[in-house]
DNA sequence: TATTTTACCATACATTTGTATGGTAAAATA
DNA sequence: TATTTTACCATACAAATGTATGGTAAAATA
């Protein structure tokens, strides 16, 4: 037996229940339970037992909270042992940006691999986004709640076409770079109507073929 | 001057803005605002006069409180009066459905229409739709949480396409059949992965040329 | 075996949050 | 002009919510 993942990181079934009760919540398009919704949900007689399984949760990194906030409980995805998460949509640059309502897949993600409530996964299809040095099959992981700096790698719109790049903004002119420099930069005016930023590419996930 | 809707359902511009914050809120995938956060992202020195403010958009039945529950603002965006709805994506049978993070417009809908905040709009592309009589540039409705039965407009996608009939189930196999008898019934098993079932298409809203 | 972790309970307390009540001044309406 | 509506303020109170602290018993671990 090798790289046995030390039990502190890993979930007991009760903690991956509440968690999956909160993440069931905020995914249904409803409001995050409180303490007391938590507790009467698994039949407990108060909400420091809940309080303690969240605390454990915290300190091992899958959700967080802000202190004395209502409802503010934020489930982070860091799945050490290969949880599944929805592909909500594909990109394909050229091609409008596809997301459906439902998922359309599930991916396994890996033990590094920590994920915001807030973002979503997209499937790349085709290679018309190697210029990003992403390829077919790629996941990339979105965020739209992170802000967008000069460096960024953005997932756009642009005259509703997608495309994945460097964002980089000085004064009002905007600038979409290809990583690939056979591939030339586009150059907005930030005003620019046909031009929607969807969200920041925090990351990619390759499923390497086991072959 | 004729048709003069009565104040007491219009909005003033104050409840306006305070029904577009909780709006925003809630479409940013965020938690709904309580009183104090909304007092003071408009500079209230207390949360009596947000209190006023929420009490006269549910009276004018703008809004759901669920009494003593923290967080528990439901804009219902019932437009008396023309307010904007974001189109979230756009749907030709025979194309993916394609669902932009951002609105990609917004449109003002009349007073008799309700909206549930578990709809979204989808402006209709194209004549290819004109089996169900919905048109190039109609808006369609559709809810995602009210229960499909038979007889409902659903918006589905099969096998990456979409469409828009009349669900029809029997047993295991599912029906989706053409308002236009020209165009042929679409029968699947209700298991078949292929199939996607969005929500169901609880109105159709079409801005008539005014010329 | 001793210690730690897990899973619960009980209670007290502070803060947040929702609600109720009453007031003032300006604007709109009758 | 008188009344109502709107838009704010102030305050008090109750309920909901989060937090801190301490306890017990069983299971897991060292």
């Amino acid at each position: 037996m090798y790289g046995k993942i030390k039990m502190s990181i890993e979930l007991t079934k009760i903690q991956k229940d509440i968690l999956d009760f909160i993440i069931e919540k905020r995914s249904n398009n409803s409001i995050p339970p409180t303490l007391l919704e938590i507790s009467e949900k698994f039949g407990y007689k108060n909400r420091s037992t809940v309080q303690q399984h969240l605390s454990a949760l915290e300190k091992k990194g899958y959700l967080k909270k802000t202190p004395n906030k209502s409802r503010s409980i934020e489930p982070l995805i860091e799945d050490k042992i290969f949880v599944p998460r929805p592909v909500l949509g594909e990109v394909a640059a050229g091609n409008p940006l596809v997301i459906y309502p439902d998922s359309i897949d599930s991916v396994e993600l890996p033990s590094f691999v920590k994920i915001a409530a807030t973002s979503f996964l997209l499937r790349v299809k085709g290679d018309s986004l190697k210029d990003a040095y992403i390829f077919n099959g790629d996941i990339v992981i979105v965020n739209t709640a992170v802000p967008i700096k000069n460096g960024s790698f953005v997932v756009a719109v642009l005259d509703d076409t997608a495309v994945i790049k460097r964002y980089m903004k000085f004064g009002e002119e905007i600038e979409l770079r290809s990583e690939n420099k056979e591939y030339k930069t586009i150059k907005i005016n930030c005003n620019y109507e046909g031009l929607r930023l969807i969200g920041v590419a925090v990351g990619i996930y390759r499923i390497m073929d086991s072959n």
